[in-house]
DNA sequence: CTTGACAGACTACAGGTGTAGTCACTACGT
DNA sequence: ACGTAGTGACTACACCTGTAGTCTGTCAAG
């Protein structure tokens, strides 16, 4: 089941797919940097993740080191066809033309894309 | 501001994107194929929208017309780029490449990017 | 053995979301 | 004039989220 992942707990597991396993304290310590939260809500977090589904934990001595179940990519994969469905009818041109209005695009970007294509088409 | 607009509220915006000004009976009845919900709840999604500043409001005798006050393609492109930025580092070759692996590409999406890259390019 | 530090479990609580019920008003048909 | 149907306003409520506090058990140091 592809399990929805709150915005909160996503910044945990990107942590995770980083490094793991890792325990909760170090979870905490690798995300001191982006947002400062307290070592209970990480804590928090990660539970609701395990109850997701979404993390494994393996324990370790009296504590739990905790692993991602799910693969970034699959996350990812499965948040962006629900964001192009829902916006752009399934079909990622019209996002592609989106970024380019609103200058979201460098040139090295353009490249790459056409490179993509390229590929693609062989 | 970019006000946050739920899935339930966007599906109530598509509405109104699609054919506007209309009453809120008209956005239900609209609605009456993809969502089955009461037409209390569209009102309250109006409302809600509303208070967002999503929505306009006209009198029209005793009840109200509904416009949009936000451009369908803003909101798309602001939640695209979030997307894009949390997900693929603010990228989207990788998120059009995660789609050509996920075999969501249709050889039409190719030939459109393509065509697309190539007016970027100029 | 006692105390303290640290671990997970449980609890809290406000704000957002999905879904809808109830209330009060008013215009229209009879 | 009166009921009825349609309208927005207000209220409800359970679940999710973000953020964290408290409880309880246990290992380690003194």
């Amino acid at each position: 089941m592809a399990e929805r992942i709150s915005d909160a707990e996503y910044a945990v597991m990107e942590q995770l797919w980083r490094a793991a396993p890792l325990t909760a304290n170090q979870v905490a310590d690798a995300m001191a940097g982006t947002r400062s939260w307290s070592i209970q809500t990480v804590k928090t977090l990660l539970a609701r993740l395990v109850a997701k589904g979404a993390l494994a934990t393996q324990a370790d001595g009296r504590r739990f080191l905790y692993s991602p179940l799910i693969a970034r990519e699959d996350h990812s994969a499965g948040a962006a066809k629900r964001l192009v469905d829902r916006l752009f009818g399934g079909r990622i041109s019209p996002l592609v033309a989106q970024f380019a209005d609103a200058e979201n695009l460098s040139d090295a970007d353009i490249a790459e894309l056409k490179a993509l294509i390229e590929r693609l088409e062989k």
